[in-house]
RNA sequence: GGCCUCAUGGUCUAGUGGUCUAGGACGUCGCCCUCUCACGGCGGAAACUGGGGUUCGAGUCCCCAUGGGGCUACCA
């Protein structure tokens, strides 16, 4: 087998697509599951969509994913340029070799021109559109005469009207199409640079990429791409053209509403890995059972063999689950570093002890946005209401919670050492001596100390986070209110 | 409109003519654990888009219909 050479090549638009980081995971581990080159190539053909820095934004993504790529234009290789706007020079030649090939045609219409033509077919509903081009019957030097005298020109492929052509994707199969049904396409715009149709064939052949990986947006004109290849007379590559990545209802994942871009799940405390493993699953089985694979085990369990055809919707609940699980994997030590940025928006007391919260929030966190808004009492006592003292599955009512909060009171305010064992050791006793059940103790506890319905953590946790003082001053305050009711 | 393409639970999928009373995962529901929540454990509900063929036998092959997606740009 020849060398696999895979290449990624996106359009420096400012930001990354998850669809598109996808397609560029699987070409990355096409090319390492066989031992061969991960290429990048920057598609900046069109001007009109140039973007300050976006190319800048590639480069991280790579990095921060770990998608290395080993010939592109930051590190170089031996098929550079990589950068499409700096390859005028070559579309060019090869686009007067196709004129000579007979597979492309100079074209002076103006696309105000073509447009009104398709517009008047359309009025006609008959069949599919094909522009008459007048131009493909001028010579080669009455064209040439015309560009002498300064006319506004393209080159446009030229396609058999008879006919069929066939290709073979890895994925979709075999694929027939009536070459009558390509419409010929403009191949190197007026500016002298070349759209995708051209590019890709020019920049895949001579990088020697070996197959190519592209959305499925693609199948429909690769035909074109393969009359070209034949025109040259080169060889043509293995096609591996990858489903669409949706959102729920199968509409397409959007930039504005920040589901898309790998950047929003980054920023919203979503794991690498995590995000990672779970796109390479949108689309890809691997075969087995197993679901958690770090980019590693995925460059050994990738096949072709296991991509699917059909689009994948975008499932965020499945991802904050595998976030999880990364989480959870993590050490709490590990799960601490990540979570200290997140503890920082809601927490601003030095004397509280972000350790002890890592502990409690480990297990706890799916995503690490979630954070501040599961410690903010922590910070300072919420409003609450007292209704949150009865409980049924705990036995708690307005009564008993009175009784035991003022007991609680008295206990811990006789306490010496203030930490988690004392804590504990202290309440149960008190329970014990009470004869009555844990939570109509501890219920009553953890609502005063925190405010909330739910807390990560039980009341014994929190107490020892709290410190003593305010802990007392919160049970206070709990009691008042229970007093005043 | 024309062409290409896809189709298993709510979601991602396994299934390549008999082993399918259709398997796994997320989600969902219930129970257990338990001072709440979560973690963890156990259990449940939930799918072959429809219609015709082919075959002894079809989720699996063929055709049609329906529904979804894509292309139809001097965007990629």
């Amino acid at each position: 087998m020849k060398e696999v050479r895979t290449r990624f090549a996106p359009s420096p638009t400012g930001y990354m697509h998850i669809g598109n980081l996808r397609t560029g995971l699987y070409a990355y581990l096409l090319a390492k599951k066989y031992g061969g080159k991960f290429i990048l190539r920057i598609e900046d053909t069109d001007q009109e969509r140039y973007v300050e820095g976006a190319v800048d934004v590639i480069y991280n993504v790579l990095k921060l994913t770990g998608l290395k790529h080993d010939e592109g234009p930051d590190i170089g290789g031996d098929y550079g340029p990589y950068v499409q706007s700096e390859r005028r020079d070559i579309y060019k030649k090869y686009a007067e070799e196709l004129i000579e090939l007979g597979g492309a045609y100079y074209c002076f219409c103006s696309k105000e021109e073509i447009a009104s033509a398709r517009e008047k077919h359309n009025m006609l509903k008959d069949g599919p559109f094909r522009y008459n081009d007048p131009c493909k019957k001028l010579s080669k030097e009455e064209a040439r005469e015309r560009i002498e005298n300064g006319e506004s020109y393209v080159y446009r492929q030229r396609i058999p009207q008879i006919g069929t052509t066939t290709f073979k994707d890895e994925v979709f199969g075999e694929i027939t199409i009536e070459n009558s049904t390509l419409d010929e396409s403009v191949l190197l715009k007026s500016d002298g640079l070349p759209t995708y149709n051209f590019a890709n064939v020019i920049d895949d052949h001579l990088m020697k990429i070996s197959h190519v990986c592209r959305g499925v947006e693609y199948l429909s004109s690769t035909p074109k791409y393969n009359i070209l290849y034949n025109a040259f007379g080169w060889e043509i590559p293995e096609y591996i053209h990858l489903p669409h990545i949706t959102k729920e209802g199968g509409k397409k994942l959007s930039k504005r509403e920040g589901d898309a871009s790998f950047d929003d799940f980054y920023n919203k405390g979503y794991l690498v890995d995590a995000i990672i493993n779970y796109i390479a699953l949108l689309g890809w089985n691997p075969g087995g059972e197993r679901e958690i694979f770090n980019l590693k085990e995925l460059e050994e369990a990738f096949s072709i063999e296991g991509l699917s055809k059909s689009s994948a919707m975008f499932d965020i609940k499945k991802l904050n689950w595998l976030n999880g699980e990364y989480i959870r994997k993590m050490t709490v030590d590990e799960f601490h570093e990540k979570a200290l940025p997140y503890y920082k928006k809601a927490i601003k007391n030095p004397n509280i002890d972000l350790h002890k919260v890592s502990e409690l929030l480990h297990v706890r966190t799916e995503v690490l946005c979630d954070i501040p808004e599961q410690i903010d009492f922590l910070e300072e006592l919420p409003e609450y209401d007292t209704d949150l003292y009865v409980h049924k599955k705990m036995k708690t009512n307005y009564e008993n919670s009175l009784e035991n909060l003022k007991v609680a009171y008295d206990v811990l305010e006789s306490l010496d050492t203030w930490n988690h064992d004392e804590i504990n050791n202290c309440l149960m006793d008190s329970i014990k001596r009470l004869g009555i059940k844990n939570g109509q103790m501890l219920w009553p506890v953890r609502t005063a100390l925190s405010g909330k319905k739910f807390t990560p953590g039980g009341a014994i946790e929190i107490a020892d986070i709290l410190g003593k003082a305010e802990s007392l001053r919160r049970i206070k305050v709990g009691i008042d209110k229970l007093e005043n009711r």
